[in-house]
RNA sequence: GGCGGGGUGGGUGAGUGGCUAAAACCAGCAGACUGUAAAUCUGCCGCCGACAGGCUUCGUUGGUUCGAAUCCAACCCCCGCCA
């Protein structure tokens, strides 16, 4: 590996899609030196399922080890049974080991499909934590003050507002920090919100006469709402092992001012292209669905590939667009002949002569709940109240009911198809 | 150990005896519109019931009352402050 340049992939690497370096110089003549630089990246196996906000930083990773630098995954096994100080949630049940190892291995699964396996080695802190005893955590404790916790923005405004704060919330960045000791880490990669967390890292590296390292922050992405940043708990979020189907329309549904954060973060599209996005988003040439339709794309393909993004889009054209009824719907199969029994005999009228299409007359909330397109009968009745139920293309207004015969297809709002299957016709 | 604050519908959070199935906001759902599942507007948003209406809910359990989320008692849980 040979020197690094100024030029394009570097100024990239540092320059898009970055919040802060700290610090950029140091970082640079790291790069600089040539050496095969050992990048942190933590993991927290209690949540296992990696969604876009993750994705901005692993693709850092990523454009790393493209110069040839190496990744080295912590699987965080003792800080996940601290929780994560960041959030109000409350802390975690501890996990056993089957359980972790479980984690880390779907995690993993998801890690590789942005970061390359190739290039990265994947350590546990229980490799080294694992072996440590009270002394070596009073030890560690005692090299910090309740003060340099406080300088934490999260921590202190907690104790402003006489919020708790857990003693063991304190151990997290102890033990992180210790994390980069151990592995002599030269980069840390995170969130703005793990600043605290790396400076701390650089700290203790600094007092066991190691170089510090660098730390490689990336702004947090915005979720599906516009206005959190993403997260699981939120639920604003779209994860990387969802469906073509499922990331396409969940992208399409962002609110147009975030398209261009999406860009810049989760793509590979030159700055240059997105100048000229922007200038048309400005002047109002060109129709912001494009655009994003795009977006959704590139990012399909990242996680799947180009096929299943044409696919999705196709998809997304034909059931959100032209509001047509799409592919593959979710099957409702049960014997028309049992119907009566479930529905109530009264109310439910097979059609003169035939067995394969009946009217479901006071209980089609009922039959509404039966196909699992509603959860209660009362919400049954708000969608039907709501104009929302059609079956092959008819509004249902309620009674009297319809005709529903095999192969009908009910439709509850924009998206909620089901196909009605008599079992007893098809055996 | 002492003092104080608090536990309300998916979330935040009002409500201190009837007008409260319970404000408001968020989320969610639906409709209209549209350039998309954006934005905006409108409606819905405990459960059962075709309607009328009924039932269950405000930490738990008892009690006072014609009537309680609201008052009393005990208990459980959470938090802060002072020791």
């Amino acid at each position: 590996m040979g020197k690094i340049p100024a030029t394009e992939p570097y100024r990239r690497l540092l320059k898009r899609g970055v919040a802060e370096i700290i610090i950029e110089e140091e970082l640079a003549k790291l790069l600089e030196s040539g050496r095969k630089l050992r990048l942190k990246q933590g993991f927290d196996p209690s949540c296992p399922d990696i969604h876009l906000g993750h994705v901005v930083g692993l693709r850092k990773l990523r454009q790393f080890q493209e110069l040839g630098h190496q990744v080295i995954l912590i699987v965080g096994d003792w800080t996940a049974q601290i929780g994560d100080p960041s959030g109000e949630s409350q802390t975690r049940p501890m996990l056993s080991p089957e359980e972790v190892r479980a984690n880390a291995e779907t995690y993993m699964k998801q890690f590789f499909k942005v970061v390359e396996r190739e290039k990265t080695r994947v350590v546990w802190q229980s490799e080294w934590f694992g072996k440590f005893n009270l002394g070596d955590v009073i030890g560690l404790a005692s090299k910090f003050t309740v003060a340099q916790m406080l300088q934490r923005d999260d921590f202190s405004k907690r104790y402003a507002s006489g919020r708790p704060i857990a003693i063991t919330e304190f151990l997290y960045p102890l033990l992180q920090a210790y994390d980069s000791v151990e592995i002599e880490a030269d980069v840390e990669f995170g969130g703005t919100d793990q600043k605290f967390n790396c400076l701390v890292g650089r700290e203790l590296q600094q007092m066991t006469g190691q170089p510090p390292q660098q730390v490689f922050l990336v702004p947090l992405l915005v979720g599906t709402d516009g206005s959190m940043k993403m997260s699981k708990s939120l639920g604003n979020y779209i994860a990387i092992d969802e469906s073509p189907n499922e990331i396409y329309g969940k992208v399409m549904s962002i609110p147009d001012d975030l398209m261009m954060d999406y860009f810049e973060l989760l793509t590979d599209v030159s700055d240059e292209e997105l100048a000229e996005f922007r200038k048309g988003l400005e002047n109002d040439s060109v129709n912001p669905m494009v655009l994003k339709k795009r977006l959704a794309r590139e990012i399909v393909e990242q996680f799947h590939d180009p096929k299943a993004a044409q696919d999705a889009e196709k998809h997304f054209e034909k059931t959100v667009q032209k509001r047509e009824v799409p592919e593959g719907i979710r099957e409702f199969r049960s014997p028309f002949s049992s119907l009566p029994e479930v529905l109530g005999s009264k109310d439910t009228i097979f059609y003169p002569g035939r067995k394969d299409m009946f009217l479901t007359r006071l209980p089609f909330t009922r039959f509404l709940v039966l196909i699992g397109v509603a959860d209660t009968r009362a919400e049954a009745r708000r969608l039907l109240a709501q104009g929302a139920v059609e079956v092959n293309g008819e509004k249902v207004i309620g009674e009297p009911g319809v005709w529903i015969q095999d192969g009908s297809i009910i439709k509850v709002g924009k998206r909620r198809f089901v196909k009605i299957v008599d079992a007893d016709k098809r055996t």
